[in-house]
DNA sequence: GATGAATGAGCGTTCATTCAT
DNA sequence: TATGAATGAACGCTCATTCAT
């Protein structure tokens, strides 16, 4: 089998290890055992050590991500529409790839940590790229006045629930949920019509 | 020294060691060390396991904030004031004990993962509680017509979002970001007023 | 069994292990085994990790090299007389304590390589100490003006080398060997009576 | 490139890697990390394993300490000649190939630990080589009657102990060292004038 | 002549817990 | 009420080596 391959079998395997245990549970041989290797060395042999794995993970949910969610968000002409399209971009990735977004959600919750910088350059920026965004809607005269940071955390934390809500009740209709959320923060960030 | 005074010192030192550590490495070694224990045998001696000390640990929590937030919130006389008030309260909660609710964060994120059912008839049913409420002031004419659920665990995920902020910038001005949260849902719940 | 009866066999499985198979193969596991320990696990009950093993296993070593040595030394009168007994008693302690030397040897020679300080105040200093034993005997007049720290070196290298030996042919005749030792040195230090 | 520079390339960043780490630290993967190859592989596949890459290490060594030794004692006319100038080419060739020697050293201090049998024919006959050069002096009348095997082991316990200073302060002035040790060893040979 | 992939055994260490007083 | 002693399982990681091209 290419290193690829291999790598990448190994990187699914910690992906729905990580969803199904959490982070902390997810040892190298559970992830090992899931994916069928005879031991663990195999995973130390193709990854420089476990921060090594977590990054893959990582680097691979947001390139899914980005994949899933970049050309929606950047069709947008006004922020308004952006941020209707995050949203509603990120529930249906959410659905379409659970295991990425509740391993995501367990590593930043939890290898920070730890000495991993997991989240360098990443979705530990995410709530700063939010932040940007919704300070350019307010320059722009679209959105109210609130303060950016304080809405893009909340955005994100609004986000991270409803996959927490996903991971209990898996009927949950997400385009509803995905409408419900755009409509919360569209009040939220509109200039007052009153 | 009684049993009582022994338990709270060790709940304490469990509180501080896992906001301080996270909940994975907040083992009875480093909860006994912190405090100042010979051994983490006292730890089992006082606590039947793991499970039952991080039982107490929530326990504490959850009757502090009560005793924080629940007057204040019982005191208001419409569910909008409630709301207002649940999410103030909270904040404030939030700077005075903020190792409690870094703990309380750390615990619900992770203790899920394993077999623990630390959130029986507990905060893990937050969300079903603000569900209820905000489903009440629907029905009593206060709220415009969103998806209960939806909106309760997107408050929960923003004032956790706002705890995670906290930690990482101590010096963030937790009333000003209170009050920017309180608007924030307000406009998302009230009725519309176009 | 008492803590500290339990330390002094694993201290003594552990000097025993270090002397036949060496510091490197010495694992918790050899020494567990040794021990008839049910597990490393008692190993590291007993002590923070290897190098507080290997620090105990000096600290034993050089106790009893001071008993043994340091008397005879103590007694001696002038610094030709302690340079005699040092020599000469050290080949004795050899005799008696064997793998207690060969283990000296082996972590000296070793456990400089890891992050280990167990020479701090310790042997390491063995050639300082015997340096400044030189010089005294010089600036008294006992000894011929050479430099004192290729003196001390060369001393402390040929007791390691006479350990080396023993090791090899533990027939040695130990006496006969220090007499050796003795008279070498003593030619080398003394005052030129040409 | 050739197997044969391949072999040296290898040799060379052993060399360097034991001298640096020591003997049970320099393990295959950071002989190559150094040597700046791929994989462990090639290193397999140059030599038959470990020992025979420790044997080429130590072959090496001692043709280059022959080379620069050899010609300097063979040119003695006296065995008190050779001494001399055993122990200062010795010396010298410690300047110029400092990380040779501290390998050997390490080697030799080590490698007994294990099944090697590296100095076979080898440096391990060192001593047994200054013991049969010590009896020809004595019965050529030259040396005082000593134990030659005694003279011989504490001969080299004194050169490797002053390897062992070298490596502790590069700026040590090897010269006049070895011009010290070569005075220590002819006072303690040369018979008695007294 | 060279190489990536794979391997089982072993390393020191930490885990929550139980035993025996 | 307290405590030192002991435990087996698991952790991530490194070892020299072999397989299959």
């Amino acid at each position: 089998m290419t290193a690829n391959a291999r790598r990448a079998q190994i990187v699914a395997a910690a992906v729905d290890t990580i969803a199904e245990l959490g982070y902390a549970r997810a040892s190298f041989a559970k992830i090992a055992e899931r994916a069928e290797l005879s031991s663990t060395r195999l995973i130390s042999y193709h990854f420089k050590g476990k921060f090594d794995l977590i990054q893959a993970v990582v680097d691979e949910a947001l390139a899914l991500a980005d994949d899933y969610m970049g050309p929606r968000i950047r069709a947008a002409s006004t922020k308004t529409e952006a941020l209707d399209a995050y949203i509603r971009s990120n529930m249906e990735y959410m659905r379409e790839y659970p295991n990425h977004v509740r391993a995501m959600v367990d590593i930043f919750n939890n290898a920070q940590d730890e000495g991993a910088d997991v989240s360098s350059g990443n979705l530990g920026t995410a709530v700063d790229l939010l932040t940007e965004q919704f300070a350019i809607g307010q320059r722009d005269g679209e959105f109210r006045d609130f303060d950016p940071l304080v809405m893009a955390a909340s955005l994100r934390g609004s986000i991270d629930a409803a996959a927490a809500q996903l991971a209990h009740n898996p009927d949950l209709d997400v385009d509803a949920y995905g409408a419900e959320l755009a409509e919360l923060f569209r009040l939220a960030t509109r200039k007052d019509p009153s």
